[in-house]
DNA sequence: AGCACGCCGACT
DNA sequence: GTCGGCGTGCTC
């Protein structure tokens, strides 16, 4: 390619910068970077007046832009690409199908640790001298500029003890008395260990026994001679010494000193080097797991594999306890053994749980973990690590899905029914499980799709033949299922047997577990004490200032909180309307639940398990390994007991109030209702010999849905819904896309929306459009939403065009001068 | 998203 | 007469 001419031609880049704005910007590449600049590397360029933001080669071209000067590159940050075209390709087409710019898939994409950040220094000018045109305040900060080289806004601040300084500081800039410059600084540290080891001069028995003797007087640098032979037999394994010791194995004892090795590194006998390090070592590599598949297992393996030599995508139907993760594991080594790379993704919570300890026991130092609760440093490593070949195989969350893989053969999506794949806010709006299905197509991988109760849309595709299905119906080991109680809540509160929230069977079920020393699960989907407080006397009730939701009660924080906004107030002693001081907390959540069992069953050792209670870094990891320990009888907690916990002592799982589950107000609650109770259930009783018990709470036994979950009868939950969702044109049947406009002004957000809905109803027509109409919560943060839903039949629609359209109306709207202000949010597939 | 530019009220 | 409020529009 190279020609006489090359040195003539100016190259140009079109760039992904991570702001949301529509499209790419055409940069002018210097001629020094000409050789050096590929697609997918990232660059520093200035945007608009002052700005400088790292932005990512999306292609490289020689056509001047026509209706602008562009502007040049400043930097290139990376010599090999650290996006790869495949990604391109994928971010790409996230943008276009969840309609989004591509800037905000960028930014969702890369860990922030790979993310550049400008700052502005200040430093003072030397060539300016007309202070008396400084107003006091100004020479004053001046005179504290001069005293460094240079400084950041905060530093100013803190210097001069002011909080505001950015009027002074421009204006000072506007008189030329101080220069403002960026610096650019990368976030990423490596992870660096300090080592010691001996110079070449004393590997060798020799000179060690001699070295020994001349330090016979010297016992301070002696003893830490000793204590470095002691942890590297350089005398037998003179190789050893090239690793080296850790340098912090010195300074642990107080009888070494650091002064007496300084001495040691000065007289030459030993050096100090620095290593750079994993951040994954921590996790535990153990021995080696051998996984000898049972009969249905291997059966299974063997069905997948014949499925995908005809379909690209397998839904791996496998009830709660059949041990699908072991025929995950034959199905990653195969895959990694072919060469090409693997990534399984799992929902947030199950990330951190046992199946990573054994996926990594399997895989060791060839696996990476991708996941939130890690630091950025931690994710850029795994990132680096994918690009140059150390992890061949990637566990991670959602997000996991934007890493650079260049040669895919395998995705597994475990628990593909889970909705936290689905990305709510901020955009992209994407669902990591369809998102996956895409990347594979487009390297040539396979897909698995595994649950133990499938989303209806993926049993759907099965079932139409467009996925493949494997179905396990055996428990691993032959685990009996647990068996089912219906508790009616309604008869008990007439035979005034309940004592609060607590049946009286469930209580005997509980103080029998715990006699027997077995541990008991109770789940309560609602976190917090109680969802609200009321006044006895005038029926006040405890309300969000800014959202149109009561405020949930937290005991333990002592404050009433909004968990929309989380807005938090102080729990009022007398009411705030009346003054009467007969308020009062209605409902229960976690909190409440664990206050009971402390009254009822006060020998009992309770743990709650919620948003709330697992905040920090290890406290979820703490909780479930107390509870497996069994310092715990019972685990109180909200969705996140229901999934990826297996513990063979657990006999007994307690549910309340099924009903607020099977009748929320949505088109999926049975869907979920029975994924949620049946993952729920498959807690109890994972032993062969011990059949677990499940008791349900509710007001109404006789509820079809609750014999299904008992009877374990996915099919026939499927077969009952499937012929609603498509009477009521509902997913699979439909695609959905919900548009919420927000505004302060309720009337001016509705204005907006109806006048969005009326143009989209023009062209799609009336049964495709529902709404506007306010969501269950109408205010959230002081703004009133209004939501329209689109449903899109799938085969007769053409998706693309029409979404097209809808961005259109939508931005019709947004542009529309009669209402200012408004936000619209387009979310597609929305679940 | 930021950030600058621009047009109207409360102060030296 | 100025400072500074946040509306509007642009960013290669």
């Amino acid at each position: 390619m190279t020609s006489l001419f090359e040195d003539e031609i100016t190259l140009f880049a079109d760039l992904i910068l991570p702001v949301p704005v529509p499209r790419l910007f055409t940069y002018r590449v210097p001629r020094t970077m000409a050789e050096m600049i590929k697609v997918g590397a990232r660059v520093i360029v200035q945007f608009g007046k002052n700005r400088v933001i790292t932005a990512v080669v999306a292609n490289i071209h020689s056509n001047p832009p026509a209706q602008y000067q562009a502007k040049y590159i400043l930097e290139l940050l990376d010599d090999e690409p650290i996006i790869t075209t495949k990604q391109l390709e994928l971010f790409n087409w996230v943008s276009e199908y969840y309609l989004c710019n591509i800037g905000e898939v960028l930014n969702v994409a890369l860990p922030a640790g790979l993310k550049i950040t400008s700052q502005s220094r200040i430093q003072h000018n030397p060539e300016f001298d007309y202070e008396e045109l400084l107003t006091d305040q100004e020479r004053f900060i001046l005179d504290e500029i001069k005293k460094h080289a240079t400084l950041s806004y905060e530093e100013v601040a803190r210097l001069v003890n002011q909080t505001n300084i950015t009027a002074v500081i421009k204006s000072l800039v506007g008189k030329r008395a101080i220069i403002l410059f960026e610096e650019v600084k990368e976030k990423y540290k490596p992870k660096v260990v300090k080592k010691i080891r001996l110079t070449s001069a004393f590997v060798s028995e020799k000179s060690l026994v001699e070295l020994t003797a001349s330090l016979d007087k010297i016992p301070k640098q002696q003893d830490i001679l000793m204590r470095y032979l002691s942890h590297v037999p350089v005398y037998n394994h003179a190789d050893l010494n090239q690793k080296g010791l850790d340098k912090s194995i010195f300074s642990q004892d107080d009888g070494l000193s650091d002064s007496a090795l300084q001495t040691l590194i000065k007289k030459g006998v030993f050096e100090q080097f620095d290593i750079i390090v994993s951040r994954f070592a921590d996790i535990p590599l153990g021995p080696p797991a051998i996984v000898n598949l049972t009969e249905s297992q291997q059966t299974a393996f063997k069905e997948i594999h014949e499925a995908f030599s005809e379909k690209e995508v397998v839904l791996l139907h496998g009830i709660t306890g059949s041990g699908k993760t072991e025929v995950y594991i034959e199905l990653i080594k195969q895959a990694m053994e072919s060469g090409s790379q693997v990534l399984f993704l799992l929902p947030e919570i199950a990330l951190t749980t046992q199946i990573v300890v054994r996926l990594r026991k399997v895989f060791g130092d060839a696996m990476g973990i991708y996941h939130s609760k890690f630091s950025d440093n931690e994710r850029v490593e795994v990132w680096k690590g994918i690009l140059d070949g150390k992890f061949q195989f990637v566990v991670g969350v959602r997000s996991a899905i934007f890493l650079p893989f260049d040669n895919l053969g395998l995705i597994i999506v475990d628990e593909e029914h889970e909705t936290s794949y689905k990305q709510h806010d901020p955009a992209p709006r994407y669902h990591a499980r369809d998102v996956a299905v895409i990347m594979a197509y487009m390297h040539k991988a396979k897909t698995l799709l595994g649950s133990a109760t499938p989303s209806l849309e993926s049993y759907y595709h099965a079932r139409s033949g467009r996925y493949g299905l494997v179905e396990i119906t055996q428990r691993f080991g032959n685990a009996a299922l647990p068996t089912f109680v219906l508790i009616d809540t309604k008869k008990e509160k007439k035979q005034k047997t309940m004592k609060n929230e607590f049946s009286s069977v469930l209580l005997q079920h509980l103080e029998s577990n715990l006699n027997n020393k077995e541990q008991t699960i109770l789940f309560q989907n609602r976190r917090g004490y109680s969802p609200y407080m009321q006044c006895e006397e005038c029926s006040w009730i405890s309300e969000c200032a800014n959202c149109d939701v009561s405020l949930t009660y937290h005991m333990k924080a002592r404050e009433l909180r909004c968990h929309y906004c989380g807005h938090k107030e102080e729990v009022p002693r007398t009411c705030p309307a009346c003054g009467s001081t007969r308020v009062k907390t209605i409902g229960y959540g976690t909190e409440k639940i664990e206050e009971e069992l402390h009254l009822l069953l006060p020998a009992a050792r309770v743990q709650r398990m919620d948003f709330d209670t697992t905040r920090a870094k290890n406290a979820y990891q703490q909780i479930i390994q107390e509870f497996e320990e069994g310092g715990t009888d019972i685990l109180v907690g909200t969705q996140m007991v229901s999934k990826g916990l297996d513990f063979d002592n657990v006999s007994m799982v307690g549910i309340f109030d099924a009903d607020r589950i099977i009748h929320f107000p949505e088109f999926r609650a049975s869907e979920r209702a029975f994924q949620m109770l049946t993952q729920v259930s498959g807690r109890a009783g994972r032993r062969a010999d011990k059949p677990g018990k499940v008791l349900i709470q509710t007001a109404n036994p006789a509820q079809k849905i609750l014999e299904r979950i008992i009877q374990n009868d996915y099919t026939g939950m499927y077969d009952a819904e499937i012929v609603e969702r498509e009477q009521y044109h509902y997913p699979p049947f439909t695609r959905l896309i919900k548009i919420t406009i927000k505004h302060i002004d309720e009337a001016t957000s509705k204005r907006a929306a109806v006048a969005l809905a009326e143009k989209l109803t023009a062209n799609l027509g009336q049964s495709r459009v529902l709404g506007p109409e306010p969501p269950l919560v109408e205010r959230v943060r002081n703004q009133f939403l209004f939501d329209i839903l689109i449903k899109l039949e799938r085969e007769k629609i053409n998706f693309k065009a029409a979404k097209s359209f809808i961005q259109e109306k939508v931005i019709d709207i947004l542009t529309d001068k009669t209402i200012k202000g408004v936000h619209v949010v387009i979310d597609v597939d929305c679940v």
